[in-house]
RNA sequence: GGCCCGUUCGUCUAGCGGUUAGGACGUCGGCCUCUCACGCCGAAAGCAUGGGUUCGAUUCCCGUACGGGUCACCA
């Protein structure tokens, strides 16, 4: 291999891009970036029925949220293209014309109902089925539809050496002469990936657990085109929780609903990195960090069930590391959606600062913070406890307490409610909590002089005087 | 079923012949405290199983069990 790699990503767009998918995606990013190669889009979109460019797009969207550029593909380009194998089929049909001619590949005219029969027969019989290559050595070539199929060897063995999993071996009578075109002329997968990664170069192949088995088959058109194959490097699947092949009757699966969710892109990129692949002891990384430290021999060889409370634990780390200013930014587009008045970009950071070690998620900032961004309603139960009876009384004097101050800094208002609290001989929480209910609507929120400095003092003395206005003095409640 | 791969706390994992088997998430308990969080301290919790090899196996080899994958004119 050349010490300047080229690795590829080759997603089918039949869905848009999963966990799955996006830690492949990710692990050949990482290889690329920290050997300096190449990393490379590939849309293997053939089939056609499944494949929409919606699809395509969404998964461009994703990689992009994700911060894995490519380096050659599609929208960007690049010396081995086109990057969709909807637009190389000319070039594989030239393969395999060659590959007629050259006597490694026959026509196979056997109708699927004919397969279909033997293999029915075969497992009534108990007997593991493999086409019986009878057209293998057929000279004429009738006018019927025919597939074409691989000479692939009668006996001996094909081994080659994973560098996640080490030597896999399999005996060739394990193979058959396997479909390299339909009927109807087109290539099958097997057959396109192999091309492709020939045509483009690829010198190592970093893929999901399931292209084991794959290797092997693929491996046998390497040879036949006289071809040295790229090294493999295969990843260790992320399961359920019932241990089978994560889906997305497990979790929702696509990356883009996380980003919607109010995760951050480096919160998913640290939590997939660390789904089969680990560095010693450590949990956290930066992105940077991941790059440095990247490499195949620390990738696992087992299966992990999808650990998604530590997706949670490292987006609210992230969240709480984060620069209140340019959290402010990523807030952002959460406070339109959530249908709140956005405030000016200082306030909405001043928002950030006082919750960010309280949410694990933006959605979640915003949705604990709705009362910074509008007048809310007051929980009827907080309401009832602390703005009626002798609550009241103390809500009264801290109201006075802050119309009187010089200003609404925790400096001044510190001294000024706790000497009120000692008045009354009664802890801090007796004032505090009347008033985070009369300014928040209820009984969780930033420190009490965190929330009054924010408001300000004509916002205070607004808050709690309609606060008041809503609860009558002895415990009936609501006024209505 | 054939073939391929795997198996360390509930989960993600470190370990690469001799360790009190380490860390993290989660859980539970305590401290802090104006609420909610944060933080801090502590606890419970693991080498699937049977044989070898070896002075000594979590570690190396074989079997068993369990789990997953793959065997298409899908990708």
């Amino acid at each position: 291999m050349s010490n300047r790699p080229r690795v590829r990503f080759a997603p089918s767009p039949t869905g848009s891009l999963h966990i799955g998918g996006a830690r492949t995606a990710l692990f050949n990013w990482l290889y690329a970036r920290h050997h300096g190669g190449t990393f490379v889009l590939r849309i293997e979109d053939t089939d056609k029925e499944r494949s929409t460019p919606e699809n395509t797009q969404a998964i461009l969207e994703a990689l992009r949220w994700l911060g894995l550029d490519w380096d050659e593909g599609p929208e960007v380009g690049g010396p081995y293209g086109p990057y969709f194998q909807s637009q190389r089929m000319e070039r594989y049909r030239e393969v395999i014309e060659k590959l007629l001619a050259e006597g490694k590949a026959y026509r196979c005219y056997c109708t699927p109902e004919e397969l279909e029969r033997k293999r029915a027969q075969a497992q009534a019989e108990k007997r593991q089925y493999r086409y019986d290559r009878t057209c293998r050595d057929r000279e004429d070539q009738p006018d019927l539809p025919y597939t074409v199929r691989l000479k692939v060897p009668l006996e001996g063995t094909i081994a080659f050496e994973d560098r996640v999993y080490g030597r896999i071996e399999v005996s060739c009578e394990a193979l058959q002469d396997w479909i390299i075109a339909r009927s109807d002329g087109t290539p099958v997968y097997n057959f396109v990936v192999v091309l492709d990664d020939i045509d483009m170069k690829i010198d190592l192949v970093m893929r999901g657990e399931d292209g084991l088995n794959n290797t092997p088959t693929q491996l046998t058109l390497y040879q036949a085109l006289g071809v040295e194959p790229p090294a493999f490097a295969h990843l260790p699947f992320i399961l359920g929780p019932d241990r089978s092949k994560l889906s997305k009757r497990h979790a929702p699966v696509s990356v883009l609903h996380y980003r919607d969710q109010g995760f951050l892109p480096d919160a998913m990129v640290n939590f997939l990195a660390r789904i089969g692949w680990s560095y010693g002891d450590q949990e956290v990384f930066t992105r940077e960090e991941l790059i440095e430290k990247f490499s195949i021999e620390n990738i696992g060889k087992t299966a992990g069930v999808f650990p998604a409370d530590k997706l949670v634990w490292l987006n609210f780390e992230r969240i709480r590391a984060m620069d209140p200013a340019r959290l402010a930014e990523r807030v952002k587009p959460f406070v339109e959606k959530a249908g709140l008045p956005l405030p000016p970009d200082d306030r909405l950071a001043w928002i950030c600062r006082l919750q960010q070690d309280r949410a694990k998620t933006l959605v979640e900032l915003v949705e604990i913070s709705r009362y910074f961004f509008t007048r809310t309603p007051i929980d009827p139960k907080a309401g009832q406890k602390f703005l009626t009876g002798p609550s009241r009384e103390l809500l009264l004097e801290a109201r006075a307490a802050i119309e009187a101050a010089s200003d609404v800094s925790e400096a001044t208002m510190k001294p000024a409610l706790e000497g009120l609290a000692a008045k009354h001989g009664v802890g801090l929480g007796k004032i505090a909590q009347p008033l985070r209910v009369a300014l928040t609507g209820g009984t969780a929120s930033p420190g009490i002089y965190d929330v009054i400095e924010f408001f300000g003092r004509e916002e205070c003395l607004r808050r709690i005087d309609e606060a008041l206005a809503q609860f009558s003095v002895d415990s009936g409640g609501e006024l209505a």
